[in-house]
DNA sequence: GCAAAATTCAAACGTTCGTTTGATCGTGCA
DNA sequence: TGCACGATCAAACGAACGTTTGAATTTTGC
């Protein structure tokens, strides 16, 4: 039966993901799943082998493309600021999007403090390759043929806010919840980072000439 | 018997801490517990009722000062950028301190992903503090009456950069290992991150008239 | 040295979990 | 109509879990 491309398969989707989200992949159970998605207990088994071939289709399948890396080269072109602000929209993109995105991105998030094996992959395919590009990008910057230290600092406290407003949604939405309240508070939100991000970029500039010269 | 403190009760809160940490509060089982720390089962509910007492005792107990309100007050009478790096100094403290705080550490932020109910304690003892003084010293250094959307936004930035050390340290250890690998280490990234606190603070600045000139 | 309390122990209990089974229903095709 | 297959269903299985029990063992106070 494929003519309906079976709903149950996609509503057993939908409620995993909610419920993985929410409760992590021990604490979701398959009954609770089921109930919410209105199928049978065995609909799991049917469809996805077992629950851990639901999480793997639950976490893998909502997800379109991975950051497509010709964004990232495209950037590459701008000059610093409107690359930047370029950056970070494509980092917060998913924050705009549907709940159901945002409830993946929690899942990735998870994997991070409770790794299912599908972490690795997620830092081979996403996140060095996001980290990497802000090295060169700093390295260039900076007129400097190689990462040192400070640029790996400099990086990580780029991403790092980004990052935050992901690792951190609940916490923000109870200390600031206007920040990500509408699409245009996070297009707002993305220029300010980069804001943030020349500043800082700048301010490391003027620290290494300064101490260039002190030294 | 009060005369050893009972071996046993502190073997099983530090294998606890550990095994919580690692697998997390569902995760972690008594049976594992108990084995890690020589225990019997029954030594649970003898000591701490039962796996939900255990859990509170561990996430609570380690933790000596609640970063006393004092150490903020105190960065009232700096200028920025001391006051920012012993804002920073403070809130990286742990990271130079023993393995078991750090664990403690990571069992709070699994709290802010998978909420036991010792987390909402958690925002109002610790993090909201730590927001609010971080959005007043920004007003006061922006010269602003209240705080608004901008200002909230710094101040999540500001601080984001230094959660980020703790709730993605193994990337962080595998992206740049050497950021903290001493305590000197962690010293200079206090340092560095009150820099760029400084630099984003004074592009906020302006930032603002510029936009005073524009409108 | 002895009774009482503190602590430890092996074993089992009841529940919940993921999984499996075998039957049943509905639809498409000969 | 009858067969085959996709899909669903109620019911149960075995394992692992947190918890409980009641007795054994060790330590304390006198």
């Amino acid at each position: 039966m494929e003519h309906d491309a079976s709903a149950a398969r996609q509503r057993l989707l939908d409620a995993a993901l909610r419920l993985f989200a929410a409760r992590g992949y021990e604490g979701a159970t398959t009954r609770e799943i089921c109930e919410a998605a209105g199928a049978n207990l065995s609909a799991i088994r049917y469809y996805f082998g077992d629950k851990a071939g639901l999480y793997r289709a639950t976490f893998c399948e909502p997800l379109g493309e991975p950051t497509d890396p010709a964004r990232l080269a495209d950037m590459a072109s701008l000059t610093l600021r409107p690359a930047l602000v370029a950056f970070f929209r494509e980092f917060l993109l998913p924050l705009k999007h549907s709940e159901a995105v945002q409830l993946v991105m929690k899942l990735h998030f998870r994997e991070m403090i409770e790794p299912t094996g599908l972490w690795q992959d997620e830092i081979d395919a996403e996140i060095r390759p996001q980290h990497d590009w802000m090295v060169a990008r700093l390295c260039a910057e900076l007129g400097l043929d190689a990462p040192d230290a400070d640029v790996q600092r400099l990086a990580v406290a780029v991403i790092s806010m980004a990052v935050h407003y992901y690792v951190g949604r609940e916490l923000i939405d109870l200390l600031a919840p206007d920040l990500l309240a509408s699409p245009n508070a996070i297009d707002l939100l993305a220029e300010r980072l980069a804001g943030y991000a020349v500043s800082m970029i700048e301010g490391e500039r003027l620290r290494r000439t300064g101490e260039g010269d002190a030294h």
